[in-house]
DNA sequence: AATTATAGTAAACCTACTTTACCTTTTTGC
DNA sequence: GCAAAAAGGTAAAGTAGGTTTACTATAATT
């Protein structure tokens, strides 16, 4: 076997982005499933792009279609099936009548705290995992490489 | 505000999953941009999905698809889509007729040769981003992350 | 008052798949 | 050595998660 050829089948095995996409996909996989654990099974992985981007106060669609990175009518079919669901309110802005205010129904507001348990959950296992500064370490670096 | 807003927040912001998240897209983003410049434009990342699981030596599709973690007959897909623009070649097997065998062509063994050119430049700008050591540090953490 | 911009919706389309169903060929077990 | 099961592959329909194009209604600008 050439040099060449063993890199690349090393390349294929050990590319940087690989492990960024596997450690991505495991935890969004134990998130969800730990979400679904405690009672709200109905909500996917798409539905978090809504629900980690609505702010407490309550958005327009467009607004959160441009944090989320996504089209308004994008968004504006994610409102209607979370508003289905029950986790936010959608109403009639009173000053301007092409608007909706997006809002966190009870039901959202207890979705978010679990979301928020759940990350604590799974941070506390990535810091017994690698170790607490290692863990904060790991944070630092794929923070200074995104600014970047 | 209150301890807890406070908190639901930072978490929407500073989440280690979508970090991950980030830093995978970015790498993606950045490598399938330098793999079209280098005269690869017809390739998808999609279509990576196949390249990057293909062995030098060849595979059948069913082999492919399980090393890739998808379906056969997405594979089967793949496969039909990148013999069409020349990266591979499908030739049936002569001992057992239900089988393809899957090869790269040159502009296949091309195409690889530049992604590994390409893995290596985003590596380089890790490294000088971060620091050598730092760089190797933040895969050996992914690593062990996703092993356990 | 007319133009332009903004909020949102509708419908068609696209990518990246999976599911179900099927055909053909090979392997296994009796 | 033959029937049943397993394996390789394809076809077609369905699904998730979107984008693009085109539109309506309202608000802001000049």
């Amino acid at each position: 076997m050439t040099k060449l050829s063993k890199d690349l089948i090393e390349m294929r095995d050990n590319n940087i982005g690989r492990l960024f996409q596997h450690a991505a996909r495991c935890y969004s996989e134990q998130a969800l499933s730990l979400l679904h654990e405690r009672g709200f099974s109905d909500i996917s992985l798409y539905h978090t792009v809504l629900i980690s981007n609505l702010s407490s106060t309550g958005d327009q669609i467009t607004t959160i279609a441009d944090k989320a990175g996504i089209t308004k009518q994008a968004m504006g079919q994610l409102v209607n099936e979370l508003e289905k669901k029950g986790y936010i309110r959608k109403t009639q802005s009173p000053v301007d009548k092409r608007s909706y205010l997006i809002q966190f129904t009870e039901r959202g507001q207890d979705a978010l705290r679990a979301a928020y348990e759940v990350k604590l959950i799974i941070e506390k296992e990535y810091a017994e995992i690698l170790g607490e500064s290692n863990a904060k370490k790991l944070r630092n670096l794929l923070q200074k490489l995104i600014n970047h």
